[in-house]
DNA sequence: GTTGACTCCGTACTATGGTACAGAGAGTAG
DNA sequence: CTACTCTCTGTACCATAGTACGGAGTCAAC
């Protein structure tokens, strides 16, 4: 038990505050670690836990599915195919973020473009045709 | 003046509810259109917009950047430097989005494997680490 | 063994992104 | 010209994702 971390260290180490750990764990997005006395004492791990939640928030995924791609990790070979199917639908989902990212950013270079080359006029950047053609 | 929307036909063709135009209109993500009478009218236009917007949200846009990204494409080239920069500061955290998106997708395939080739232990599987390496 | 920093729980408040009325006015089809 | 549908403004309400705070208990260090 060498890594053991009172609330305040674990917020500081992922760079949240307390009161965003404590709401994790009363709305079952993180599990409440054993507690020694009244206090929670946490592993190194829950670092990593944490930061995953929160760069999978920033990549548009909400709470809830940031737990279930995280829980993704946990389950036993008892639910084998229940693991498969929900990591081929959030892979297929995040292909299409790619997709779509990808598109933005095309268009986003052809907008800086237009600006490079003064002879294009800017009103008809393209951004707004971004997403219209698979979606 | 082909085509011409009311709210409620905006509101359909976007696939979003009225109120929700109304609330964007409010809060200056969308411009109100010219009135007639005390009455919305949309050119067709608007469908794109609300669409761009929706999308972008679902890529872990607020909607204030989505107007943000929006509001790139009707500048003029008086303030050329400025879409310059933006874009260029957009086109660097989709390229970070892509990136930690295409880790999340490597660490579900490996997950995916770790139930096909059952000699793994499924507990090792490393969706933790998936941001780990860049951040 | 007291002081100061940290933790506890519970509740209230905030921001964002909407949704849902209410009551009145406008448009349009028969 | 009536009936029905849509729209208007404004206000209230909702879910998600936190943030702030009060009052009490705990730890650890001097």
């Amino acid at each position: 038990m060498k890594e053991r971390f009172t609330i305040g260290k674990l917020a500081n180490a992922s760079d949240v505050n307390v009161e965003t750990i404590r709401f994790y764990e009363r709305k079952g997005i993180l599990e409440q670690p054993n507690k020694e006395g009244s206090f929670r004492y946490y592993p190194e791990s829950y670092i990593l836990k944490i930061r995953f939640i929160k760069r999978s928030q920033e990549l548009g995924f909400t709470l809830k599915e940031a737990k279930e791609l995280l829980d993704l990790r946990i389950k036993n070979h008892a639910k084998c195919s229940d693991v498969l199917s929900k990591t081929e639908k959030k892979i297929n989902e995040i292909d299409k973020k790619i997709a779509d990212l990808k598109k933005m950013k095309a268009s986003l270079k052809n907008l800086a473009n237009c600006c490079v080359d003064e002879t294009q006029p800017l009103s008809e950047c393209p951004i707004l045709e971004c997403f219209t053609r698979s979606d």
